[in-house]
DNA sequence: CCGAATCCGACTGGATACTG
DNA sequence: CAGTATCCAGTCGGATTCGG
């Protein structure tokens, strides 16, 4: 449970350096910040939930979506899938160790963005006020 | 600095819900959540830097792709970027209040995601062996 | 050195239809 | 219900070229 943030953080300055291509922390990386993965982590925070409970409350995931990021999570280890033979059938999704423990990440994460919003949401306000027309996003 | 993790989690769930599309926390965390932001955040922890320093540091990434990521960070007020007028022009980059208090998200999800790495590995590879031909990632 | 602009292939992801 | 498969438009991002 506890992350052990001591002596671990030395090692993360070389990652992106050209000594050292790709240290594997990238793909890990990659699944936190996927636009749905975070979603469905947040939303099986909560508790164990079915596959259309999922697309219901998640808005405007698709069922291909859904079903990749289930994947991938379920692939990840995060993720527990669970099938029960009953028709019609019936899977549930539920975090794992590894997937809870990111849980509080995600949650440190979106209060972040909840804190900074207004700040962000000004500063792009002004940017955009001084740069026109300036194609970015 | 303090992240307030207080009563602000509560405003979290409804953001994936029907009830609330998006509540503009999705952009935020599409920021985070991009490839080399991350990185160039990462990057600017130690310091200010130079395009060209940053570009060396920074594995595999096109000036395009810099300057966007740049950009866009500026944008948000998580950079701030500073010409000297000199010939050859100087432009240095460095991270605002925003961008670091980010800073410390960003190494506790790079943490995370070390200590994380074998687990995930092996459970990726027991996986792909228990699918083979299952073509997800 | 620090970019902007254009081209273009590759991948993403939504819509739809179909299976068990 | 819980997927899989196919199609296809939109986007991302690398390579290249040019300018200040």
């Amino acid at each position: 449970m506890s992350l052990t943030h001591t002596e671990v953080t030395a090692e993360l300055e070389p990652c992106g350096k050209n000594e050292h291509p790709d240290c594997g922390i990238r793909d890990v990386l990659d699944r936190v910040g996927d636009k749905w993965s975070v979603l469905v982590v947040v939303e099986l925070s909560t508790g164990t939930r079915r596959f259309r409970e999922l697309q219901r409350a998640i808005d405007g995931i698709s069922q291909r979506m859904l079903t990749l990021t289930l994947r991938r999570l379920e692939r990840d280890g995060l993720v527990e899938r669970t099938v029960y033979p009953t028709i019609p059938p019936q899977v549930t999704y539920t975090l794992t160790g590894s997937g809870s423990s990111l849980t509080h990440l995600v949650r440190a994460l979106a209060d972040w963005a909840i804190e900074q919003r207004p700040a962000i949401a000004e500063a792009r306000r002004s940017y955009d006020e001084a740069n026109p027309g300036h194609t970015i996003s």
